[in-house]
DNA sequence: GGAAATGATTCCGA
DNA sequence: TCGGAATCATTTCC
């Protein structure tokens, strides 16, 4: 509180001796160059300020009333504006303006994309879709999973909005409350409507910067809840019984060359319910634990290349005389394994 | 609970 | 871009 008297000592200081150029600056803006009458009304005025926190409160308040009524009032502001302008509010520079923050940009184009913030309707709805379509395969439990991951999103665009309304309520509070102040200290503080506004604008660039904190939790938040959601690993789950026979099917009734076509992947794919890169993953794995323990998979080798077989022959027995690939072949068996070593 | 099995991911080379 | 190899993370089995 006591800087307020400060300021004015020292403004009404600059003013009376220490700006040289105070004198003619006042004549300059009130035209007036008659006289000692006028120059003694401004040192009266300035007198009268550098002594009103001397004064007790009513005085002190009496003579504000009077100093504001004072016909000098207008034009002695108006310099002692201007010197400030000049003085003090120069050093600040033009650092203050600055260029938009490419982060905050990136962050609310974050939030727009995934439905963060902007319009609630389909909010994360392709993210979702996209999730959804990643972890295709896994059956019943998508549905769920989908809503969980919905509610989860919904939760953080309310806590989102919710946290950002308190910012800009208490926003517009503070600047409502420091406008108002500054308003009021003009009356006796050589505060223009231009330093208001630049404070008003520093006031929200803080606000802006608490912001930008809230966007990037917010950021965070989401990414997690998407990583988590994406991770295929972590809700792995086994293929059906059946989807496994009919890949084992395939991988030993081709095991001279156990690399389907894309055709034949799409096929089994829809077969078994899983999707393509699942049936070339599978095949993959697959591969290369028959090569790394060729003596463990014989067994189930044999039992597949039998079970085909009797397939075929039954095939065969009603006259459907066919030379399918799936056919079961021990040479070439024989052939891959020899590949394989 | 630990080992084995299994599906997915990542890195690297052809 | 695809496949091999290593590895991770989870599920299943004992």
């Amino acid at each position: 509180m006591d800087d307020q008297p400060r300021l004015m000592h020292a403004h009404a200081a600059v003013g009376m001796s220490g700006h040289p150029g105070l004198s003619q600056h006042i004549q300059d803006n009130t035209g007036a160059t008659d006289g000692d009458g006028r120059k003694q009304d401004i040192g009266d005025i300035l007198q009268q300020i550098m002594t009103i926190t001397d004064q007790s409160l009513d005085e002190a308040q009496a003579r504000k009333h009077a100093l504001n009524c004072h016909r000098m009032k207008p034009a002695l502001f108006n310099v002692l504006c201007d010197v400030k302008e000049k003085t003090v509010l120069s050093i600040r520079g033009a650092q203050e303006e600055e260029s938009p923050d490419a982060q905050l940009m990136r962050l609310d184009n974050m939030l727009l994309a995934e439905g963060v913030s902007g319009p609630e309707k389909g909010g994360g709805a392709a993210a979702a879709a996209a999730a959804a379509a990643a972890s295709a395969g896994v059956g019943a439990d998508n549905a769920t999973e989908h809503s969980d991951y919905r509610a989860k999103l919904t939760q953080i665009r309310q806590i989102y909005h919710t946290e950002l309304e308190k910012y800009e309520q208490a926003c517009n509070e503070f600047t409502t409350h420091v406008m108002n102040l500054l308003r009021e200290q003009s009356r006796t503080r050589p505060i223009s409507p231009k330093e208001i506004e630049r404070m008003v604008n520093i006031i929200h660039r803080k606000f802006s910067s608490i912001q930008m904190q809230l966007k990037q939790s917010t950021c965070e938040a989401f990414m997690i809840l998407r990583s988590r959601f994406l991770d295929a690993r972590r809700k792995r789950r086994n293929f059906n019984k059946q989807a496994t026979e009919i890949l084992n099917e395939y991988f030993y009734s081709h095991l001279s060359n156990p690399y389907p076509s894309e055709e034949a992947k799409e096929e089994l794919a829809k077969k078994c319910s899983i999707t393509m890169s699942q049936v070339s993953n599978w095949f993959g794995n697959k591969r290369i634990r028959y090569k790394k323990n060729i003596g463990k998979f014989q067994e189930e080798a044999n039992i597949y290349a039998a079970r085909t077989a009797v397939s075929a022959a039954s095939v065969s027995a009603h006259g459907s005389q066919t030379n399918s690939p799936s056919t079961p072949n021990s040479a070439a068996m024989r052939t891959y394994d020899h590949r394989l070593q």
